[in-house]
DNA sequence: GAGGTCCGGGG
DNA sequence: GTGTACGGACCTC
């Protein structure tokens, strides 16, 4: 039988340990397959009296092994630890430390102990020998089978996987709080099915009745109900938007408080768990994956907000139902009607959530990682790189006779970043030639920091140490600054290989996508393309690892030597172009080289000369280092080292290019911006790159700046929307939104805003304190109130375009056209606030602001004088001014 | 530019 | 479960 494999567990079963391995059968169903006879162990460099006494150890034996640290020949006479129960492990490996001992690969869950020694990895197709044995009634699964053999397939298509999305609702006992678990009831429950289920793709679950709603008695049954749903269902992925740190941790704790097991996992002895750590949730449901969509889409997409609104309008173009957190209590408990809504809104969540997940793959990625790094598909979500790098490197060290240290203890993680704030070098940064480049041919290392490891086989294991074997210069290779590495002829490095295999089964793999693309195959392209990104992600993990402080094989001469090397070869590619070829390297960023064409204008001329300086450049790098050209910047903007926008062609194939803008460091969307600052930053940069013309820009941000001042741009351009994280009058400092939201208070306490709601505002005119003059939008177009142009243009307009513009030598006053005939203040209209001064407390001055132009500062400025030539006058918090006699 | 602080999604 | 434990945007020095 074939089962591809999710995840595993062990039991304690007459002192041995039963491992159980969950996963799918080829037609789909749930399966299990119990495998005994395997036992725990660990490394100990010496064995104190007591261990050898203690009923734990089943057997000691001595064993040698190589540590991986610094090029040796000898190797390390250890001990083989093997014991009964995993779960001792942690005890005796933390006596052995105490007694001053030495630990080895004690810190090893059992289910990878296992599979690592096994060969096998995460999402694998095992072929089991064995006996069915449909008794055992400790796991759910549909088919139960005991191992007698295993046999690792080449098969790498999925098995059909069955997803359930499920959305909670909860109201707060007290208005306006955000629902906890320790007080407040689910009142309701969405699921919708990947396939039909009792002949339904959806349901909501409840304890008031309605139309469309499965009722029960109370909420004690509704989630029992739950519980039965899910294991009928038996979903491989339970799905949710925000269900890791929201839905999920409430079900459990929930269900915790009433007394009910939360045993919907694929074992009948497990219940789901979730625990609260320093940031968040970290849950777990054994035999299925929970997948959040909220976090996926918040790792690969860029969007300005997270909301389940927001996300949905941007990616599906669907909306949620529009129900407010205030409403909620009213629409639960009032009539009919808005009790369908509330089911409505309800069921809106889970489809969207269903959707999201289901038609952007968003899986595809971790799913080709898990089969790299051989960790469970749960734990590649969860965990991070480290996690993944380790795993996959004890594996390889294992394999050829190498031991695996433990993780770093507090102290030594602590000595270690001490050095690191010596020693580590990053990247080697061109300082950027400043103003406008155009014809720029921008070439770069093909996968720099793996091919330096593979070209000078660097590695712990061949890293030349203090006190190990002396080598003749021809033997080694010398880094710039870091060590020196035994050629591969006197031994290869397992990183290096573990590269040159990657690296060559991802060309591999591409070249069957290529082939799978031009048949058609539409299935077989997102396997392959699946496999390639995982291989990639993962071989570019390994640099950053081993300069990482948390590693258990770390080492800063290993780092070092990789970023010396890269600084080295990009500088010697620099020096190449500059004298051989006779242009202009006018910027470069660790692995990239930007180089000036002067007088040729033709895109395909300049991917000629690209190509050609990068061939012969490669032809005389070392190893197998190679530059290549990569795409065409029409034009080139630099602002500083690591910021630039540039207009870009990228070569597709065929003589055709992919036409874009192409921007780093600059933020073209940043929350405390409201639209039209993101709008005018992105039509300035269109105009300057495609049509050269800084005129022409110049004089398209004075029209957006004369239609601000004019009132004639549309209010909701200039919003900026903030949460409320906390209740208005907690906040420290004066923030604007807090502001709007205790005047909204005031105004009418049945709308108040609660904590978590979003508070959208714009600033009108006035002299008070910029946060003061907050202001509902809403408010506004009621009252007729007039908006802060001055703000606007200093605040929200003016921040982004300035250094852009900056960077073509556009001063800020030609921008804002002083000197001209008129400048753009005047242009707007002086804010009056010249009337009666009187004297103001010292307690009530709050600030500053511009006698002329009211515009409000924290501190006066050195001259005592506002930009537009105004004094600058104190400020109370009831917005009089006075003259600053001394602005000092 | 480095170092410290805040905050997210969900109801 | 032989486990942990963020990361980007923003602000100040």
């Amino acid at each position: 039988m074939l089962v591809q494999i999710l995840d595993a567990d062990y039991v304690m079963l007459e002192n041995k340990p039963l491992l159980r391995i969950y996963g799918k059968t080829e037609k789909g169903d749930s399966a299990c397959v119990f495998y005994s006879g395997f036992m725990p162990y660990f490394y100990v460099d010496e064995v104190p009296e007591w261990l050898k006494k203690d009923p734990q150890v089943f057997s000691i034996e001595p064993v040698e092994r190589v540590y991986p640290m610094f090029y040796r020949t000898d190797k390390m006479k250890l001990f083989k630890v093997t014991i009964h129960d995993p779960s001792r492990t942690p005890e005796l490996r933390d006596k052995v430390i105490e007694g001053g001992g030495t630990a080895y690969e004690a810190d090893i869950l059992f289910k990878y102990r296992f599979m690592a020694d096994a060969g096998i990895g995460s999402l694998m197709w095992l072929d089991i020998k064995g006996a069915s044995s449909a008794n055992t009634s400790t796991v759910r699964t549909k088919t139960k089978f005991e191992v007698k053999g295993i046999n690792i397939m080449d098969k790498v298509a999925n098995s059909d996987f069955r997803s359930l999305a499920l959305d909670i609702e909860c109201v707060a006992e007290n208005q306006g709080e955000v629902p906890t678990a320790e007080r407040d009831p689910i009142i309701m429950i969405s699921l919708v099915f990947s396939e039909e289920y009792n002949g339904k793709k959806e349901m909501v679950i409840s304890y008031r009745p309605g139309s469309n709603v499965q009722s029960y008695n109370d909420e004690n049954g509704m989630l029992k109900g739950l519980i039965d749903i899910i294991n009928d269902f038996d979903p491989d992925f339970i799905v949710g938007y925000n269900i890791n740190n929201f839905d999920l941790p409430y079900i459990i704790e929930r269900m915790q408080r009433l007394k009910i097991p939360a045993m919907f996992t694929r074992a009948t002895d497990k219940s789901a768990w979730t625990k609260k750590l320093a940031m968040g949730y970290r849950n777990n449901v054994l035999g299925r994956i929970i997948a959040d969509p909220f976090a996926l889409i918040k790792k690969d997409f860029s969007f300005k907000r997270y909301s389940l609104e927001n996300v949905a309008s941007e990616l599906l173009g669907e909306h949620k139902e529009d129900v407010k957190y205030s409403e909620m209590e009213k629409l639960w408990k009032g009539d009919q009607k808005g009790y369908d809504r509330l089911v409505s809104y309800c069921l809106t969540d889970a489809r969207l959530a269903m959707r999201l997940f289901g038609e952007f793959n968003l899986l595809d990625k971790y799913i080709g990682i898990s089969r790299i790094c051989c960790l469970f598909l749960q734990d590649v979500l969860d965990g991070g790189e480290t996690q993944r790098i380790e795993h996959y490197l004890m594996r390889e060290f294992n394999r050829n006779g190498y031991i695996f240290p433990l993780k770093p203890s507090q102290e030594e993680m602590a000595e270690r970043d001490n050095q690191r704030k010596v020693g580590l070098k990053g990247g080697f940064v061109l300082d950027p030639e400043p103003g406008m480049h155009e014809n720029v041919a921008v070439m770069d290392f093909k996968s720099m920091y793996p091919s330096l490891i593979r070209t000078y086989n660097i590695c712990p294991t061949t890293l030349v140490g203090p006190d190990g074997p002396k080598f003749t210069e021809d033997e080694i290779s010398k880094s710039p600054e870091g060590g020196s590495f035994v050629k591969p002829e006197i031994r290869k490095g397992i990183v290096p290989y573990i590269l040159e295999n990657l690296m060559n089964e991802r060309a591999n793999v591409k070249k069957r996508l290529k082939k799978a693309t031009k048949d058609g195959n539409a299935a077989e392209v997102r396997e392959l393309n699946t496999k390639q990104l995982g291989i990639k992600i993962m071989a570019n993990a390994f640099y950053g690892h081993m300069g990482y402080p948390r590693a258990r094989i770390y080492n800063m001469d290993v780092a070092n030597a990789i970023t010396s090397w890269g600084r080295q070869t990009i500088q010697k590619t620099k020096d190449i172009i500059e004298k051989d070829y006779g242009y202009k390297v006018i910027y470069g960023d660790t692995d990239s080289v930007m180089v000036e064409l002067d007088k040729v204008f033709d895109n395909k001329k300049i991917a000629e000369v690209g190509n050609k300086i990068s061939e012969e450049i490669t032809k005389n790098l070392p190893g197998i280092m190679e530059l290549e050209f990569e795409k065409i910047f029409k034009r080139f903007l630099p602002l500083a080292k690591k910021r630039y926008a540039a207009w870009a062609f990228i070569p597709k194939g065929g003589g055709e290019w992919v036409e874009k803008i192409d921007m780093k460091g600059i933020e073209t969307v940043r929350r405390d911006w409201c639209d039209l600052s993101s709008e005018t930053l992105r039509n300035v940069i269109d105009i300057i790159l495609k049509e050269n013309d800084r005129e022409r820009a110049v004089q398209y941000f004075q029209n957006i700046a004369k239609s601000l001042g004019e009132g004639n741009i549309p209010m909701d351009k200039l919003v900026v929307t903030k949460t409320l994280t906390k209740r208005p009058e907690s906040y420290p400092g004066v923030q604007p939104h807090a502001e709007v939201a205790k005047k909204m208070t005031q105004r009418n306490p049945a709308d108040a805003p609660s904590v978590g709601d979003r508070i959208s505002y714009v600033i009108v005119k006035g002299t008070q304190l910029l946060s003061y003059r907050a202001e509902d939008p809403e408010y506004v177009t009621e009252k007729g109130l007039h908006l802060d142009s001055i703000y606007y243009m200093e605040n929200q307009l003016l921040p982004p375009v300035e250094r852009i513009f900056e960077a073509l030598n556009v001063t800020k006053s030609e921008l804002m056209g002083k000197g001209k005939q008129m400048n753009l203040f005047s242009m707007m209209g002086k804010q009056a606030s010249k009337k009666a001064k009187p004297e103001i407390p010292v307690a009530d001055i709050i600030g500053f602001s511009c006698e002329e132009c009211g515009r409000p500062y924290r501190r006066p400025t050195l001259t005592g004088y506002c930009e537009c030539g105004g004094k600058i006058l104190f400020s109370s918090a009831k917005g009089n001014a006075d003259v600053v006699k001394n602005p000092s």
